[in-house]
DNA sequence: GTCCGAACTGGAAGCGCTTCCAAATTGATA
DNA sequence: TATCAATTTGGAAGCGCTTCCAGTTCGGAC
């Protein structure tokens, strides 16, 4: 551990032949600095290879500069990928990301009972995570800016799809290629009690119905766990039916290709024998052929490191902000048999 | 954006009815503090729900409490799977996560000629990429400890998988299974010049081969950028040979699964025409029903984490780890067609 | 040639905490 | 009971910066 010569202002102000007053003012470009003078302290300071201390900054008087990123999976290409966005953004602007992973109830609680990233952080971006009302009252201990993405978080300002209508689309699909006996697999996170991408999408099957003037069977809505292994499971469980769907409707892409695996596994071809229809457009989905709602996920990264970005100008947001999402029609939707 | 009355230590103190010096030692469990007062001291902060400041304690001396983590691809399994195993150590000993993504080569110049994290954090963990001479001079500048995972780094403590072992053990079984003409899809990452993974795999079929005395026929070696689409190219590239392989052997299960979708486009059977085996044992690799190398990915990242937590206690640890990779045999392969 | 204000620059007071040093207290030993 | 060492506590000096408040400098208008 290499331990490199501890320079501070002093030195640098010293070097240029200035006050720390006038140096610190020329290093962090405020205004009644002559440019001569701003010259020579930043020369010095890269002369001496000065690089300021956040702390002491910070403590003075100004702010963390980091905002704290609370996930509840990193490992899942969707929140991974809405991390990635905001992060680009937030780096582009000398921001400090603060990685929170809350993935169980408990890390759940200790994490808004604790408040961990209390008084390190100028902002808090919440990703893809409901906050019920308890929860949001301890987040506003924290005195700061906060903000939703994937996911819409009322009361906050949040970056979204419109689930109800991304299931529509896929729904709406089914539909029109002449399905009428549509499963659904649902997921549910136990880590994460009523995270209203769920609602939506559920609600989308039922609305779907509705308008198409269906009845909905309930034995063909599975509620399974996230994930691939669950879907797989799921699907077991409506093949299992005597009346099995013709198309199965799943919350998303890694679900789905569980439903694929256990449609493949019980010799049924994909359409020809069932649909299947997914939603987020994983990558991986392209590669496996299947059919699903797109959504500009990294981009809602994006975005919420925007809101954040003019939340913390001063600029007053609260509303949210919702993204359009794209059916992505491929292999794996079809006709029923008639 | 509520704003929380701020309460520091003196506040504290005055309300145990001590000094800030005895409130500073009870709040930090220093020794030398009667048990009565130390509780007094825990009693006030409680209720007066007091935060410590993480700045001005920096400052006074302490350490920052964080340690940066240097990831090239966020969004890829394999990264955020280190990044979470990584982020459940340190959290658990009350240090924050410090996200840095140095995606293409540009981040990453930017990235060791800025430092951004110089004189933030206690140490640095470079997750799956090489680090060069010149940036390895430039990462000292940071006088911390430093950490690799998920890939050998010389001169770093690490933790890695034996990739050469990895690759032998995926060759080794299409050899066994009696495949003589066998396809590589490497990779290479345009932003990480000179993975040691990439090496290493690449070496194990050069190895396998020669160990198996068969000669290696360079046409059906084919290099590509990381990712299913590539993948799936390459793929491409190796069916319009004059004498396509009977076997493919990819660097890793996202590249293998592109080949997969080549393979059924064009109406190959896997395993009947073409057996694939990928390396890394992705959550969809068991999906669909790949063979595959798997290695521990979350396991490394605690083991990192755990390095770094001695490394900061002062212990002197100078040596890397290797955990051991397994080979999962599952559907995607089998003898080739006789 | 003098005077005035704008543009710069320096002095110094903290920001909230840690820790060295010394003072005070306590218990045990002689 | 007197004495000494060990334990607790408080005082105070910073840690490295920002910023308020004055003082200084300089150019141009009078």
């Amino acid at each position: 551990m290499p331990s490199s010569a501890k320079v501070n202002m002093a030195d640098v102000a010293r070097r240029a032949g200035v006050s720390m007053a006038t140096a610190s003012r020329a290093l962090s470009d405020h205004p009644h600095v002559a440019p001569a003078t701003r010259a020579r302290v930043l020369a010095a300071a890269e002369h001496l290879s000065y690089v300021i201390s956040p702390e002491a900054s910070r403590l003075a008087g100004g702010t963390t500069g980091r905002v704290a990123v609370v996930v509840p999976h990193i490992s899942r290409w969707f929140f991974a990928s809405l991390l990635e966005g905001l992060e680009a953004v937030l780096r582009e602007s000398d921001l400090d990301v603060l990685l929170y992973h809350v993935g169980d109830a408990a890390d759940r609680s200790t994490f808004f009972q604790r408040l961990p990233a209390r008084r390190k952080v100028d902002a808090v971006v919440v990703l893809g995570m409901p906050v019920a009302e308890p929860e949001r009252e301890r987040l506003g201990l924290m005195g700061v800016h906060i903000v939703a993405a994937g996911g819409q978080v009322e009361s906050y300002p949040y970056v979204s799809v419109d689930d109800l209508a991304a299931g529509r689309q896929a729904m709406d699909h089914l539909l029109f290629l002449g399905h009428r006996r549509i499963g659904m697999i649902a997921t549910a996170d136990p880590g994460q009690p009523g995270w209203p991408a769920v609602r939506g999408r559920t609600r989308a099957y039922h609305e779907a119905h509705a308008d198409a003037g269906i009845p909905v069977d309930e034995r063909l809505i599975v509620e399974v766990p996230w994930g691939g292994a669950p879907g797989a499971d799921a699907m077991a469980q409506l093949l299992g039916l005597r009346k099995p769907p013709t198309a199965v409707y799943a919350h998303s892409d890694e679900v789905a290709l569980g439903a694929v695996r256990t449609l493949r596994r019980a010799g049924l071809r994909i359409p020809g024998d069932v649909s299947v229809v997914g939603i987020d457009d994983h990558p991986l989905a392209d590669l496996t052929d299947l059919t699903t709602v797109a959504q500009p996920v990294r981009e809602q990264g994006t975005l919420a490191g925007r809101m954040v970005l003019s939340l913390l100008s001063g600029e007053d947001i609260t509303d949210g902000v919702t993204v359009p999402t794209r059916l992505v029609i491929r292999g794996s939707t079809g006709p029923p048999r008639p």
